[in-house]
DNA sequence: ACTTGTTTTTTGATTACTCAAAACACGAAT
DNA sequence: ATTCGTGTTTTGAGTAATCAAAAAACAAGT
């Protein structure tokens, strides 16, 4: 019964985001995608994930591949709690740039107590998601998991309202800063043009932004709600 | 060259306090000490003190201890102040209790980036000391060391204000708190009695408190500038 | 059912840090 | 100067996490 360390959080967190972003839920995670997530050898993450169903964090199947237990969820999901308050916290209150702060908190989740987690939680007001629209789990670890549709897939001349990017690279992250295209921001998606690789989107101050379908997979967005 | 892990740091901080709290400056800090301050048996320090020479961070004498390199002084400088502008932090800007923050700033100073400790060093306004009065290193390492006294060789009867705690015990501390006596706070040493270890002191709303003398060396004293 | 190609597991080493306990050095005191 | 006690270093071993490369398993595709 190690207390876990971060290697430990990290191998969770992995497995955890690698679950969640299968379609199908229930499915084991295979090793070789765990390994390349964490920039570790194949043989390595076959070991420490070993450890893991020993420790009984999560269910392997040789061969098969890997997923987490109750137990192992549960950590992972107050991993991932630490990691967006304290994303939320460093845009919030020290004023970082959102496309920053991800490195930033892939160290101090390891570091902060609860203590100052809940702290932390508590100043913000009990936010339900950080600044890239992750949604945030409570101290018991639960999570509301919406589905949301993305700009390639919501209807054409739709009203939407951008509420979610699934891509943490920081300079990805600066050209949407640059083009206005954060959470809360009211859309339209204009046109699509499989062929050419491009969508078309309408943004703040009716400005017109095109960006390639990949980009556009990862940006999420709501039904725009009835206010002007 | 390897960069400095979380346990190289904490060597060079332990050998830097270990050196700033001996009298005569240059002297070498015995192994022991370094040893016993770290909560390892002496061969770990021995070894582990051996590689920092081997980087240039240390000079080791075999048998006699060790002293830091300018390097290794710049470094354990640039520990020190992530360490005290996180506890201001935490005290200033989350409202934690100054007993609380030195446990919690131990796991985050070795997480925090410079560009993090800059923000916060900024939006504390540059500050000198730590919420126990320990001074803050600048970004080039550098600090101002003020020789103060302390309650037990500070005048009879003068008016002095508490400028510095040098125990970060957390019972102390809340001790202390609860008393009164913090950092800033005015007092009076009334009388001293060495054979029944007591020291008396007039504080806050002239209430009248005894420590021992243990207690009063770790308290230090400025005297007090002339405003009321 | 074989062969092929990919993925996964094993094996053997390596690095960083640690402990326990034996061996050694040094200063002081007889 | 030899002895004693304390402090220090050495030695041998262990844990956690990693890699490189050999071996094994699996999933197809003729």
């Amino acid at each position: 019964m190690p207390l876990p360390s971060s290697t430990v959080e990290n191998y969770l967190k992995t497995i955890y985001k690698a679950q969640a972003a299968q379609r199908e839920r229930g499915r084991l995670v295979p090793m070789g995608q765990v390994a390349q997530a964490l920039a570790v050898v194949p043989g390595t993450a076959t070991t420490m994930v070993k450890a893991l169903a020993e420790s009984g964090l999560v269910h392997y199947e040789p061969y098969a591949g890997v997923r987490l237990t109750s137990a192992g969820e549960k950590l992972a999901a107050l991993v991932l709690r630490r990691h967006r308050l304290i994303e939320l916290f460093l845009v919030k209150v020290l004023g970082m740039s959102w496309a920053e702060v991800h490195d930033e908190a892939e160290r101090l989740e390891h570091a902060a107590s609860d203590k100052l987690i809940d702290r932390i939680d508590n100043m913000l007001g009990r936010p339900a998601t950080d600044p890239h629209g992750d949604p945030i789990p409570d101290s018991s670890g639960s999570m509301v998991v919406r589905d949301y549709q993305t700009l390639l897939t919501c209807p054409l001349d739709a009203a939407v309202v951008l509420t979610r990017v699934t891509d943490q690279d920081a300079a990805f992250l600066r050209f949407l800063e640059g083009n206005s295209l954060k959470p809360g921001q009211k859309l339209r998606v204009e046109a699509r043009d499989a062929a050419a690789d491009q969508v078309v989107v309408r943004g703040r101050r009716n400005r017109q932004i095109t960006i390639g379908m990949r980009a556009a997979a990862k940006l999420q967005v709501a039904p725009a709600e009835a206010e002007s």
